[in-house]
DNA sequence: AGGATGACCGGAC
DNA sequence: GGTCCGGCCATCC
């Protein structure tokens, strides 16, 4: 059960013009109670630019991982063009671009995870 | 070994 | 609705 390989998996499928939460992966994953190790994976782990880590944002909207990015408004430019709004506070809003997953996804993830041994 | 740290969360109020 | 607070847990030092 390699947890940070399955944060980097389901990270790929959220969709353009979504954004998902930590704790939306972390469950996902299968670990429900790991959001904090999902951001920790982000930051330190599986750093890598074919992960649309700005996509990723926490449970208020709060753009948390902004400092981590080249520069400070890189996550806030990237999602712009995506067509998701920025406000100044640095939110955006989960009620209108929060990537709204089904069962279907967290079973396909499950049967995923178990026929590649992650 | 054990205390501190962190791109966090949900419930209580 | 909003803010606060306790819980969370792999890593780091």
């Amino acid at each position: 059960m390699d947890f940070y390989k399955r944060v980097e998996y389901v990270c790929k499928q959220i969709p353009r013009g979504r954004a998902a939460t930590y704790g939306q992966i972390a469950l996902l994953c299968g670990m429900p109670s790991h959001s904090r190790q999902v951001g920790y994976a982000l930051n330190k782990k599986i750093k890598s630019p074919d992960i649309p880590a700005h996509r990723i944002v926490n449970h208020k909207g709060y753009l948390s991982g902004s400092a981590s990015f080249t520069y400070p408004d890189t996550q806030e430019s990237l999602l712009k063009k995506e067509g998701i709004p920025v406000t100044p506070e640095h939110t955006i809003d989960l009620k209108k671009y929060a990537w709204r997953h089904t069962l279907d996804d967290a079973i396909r993830f499950r049967t995923y995870f178990a026929a590649h041994n992650l």
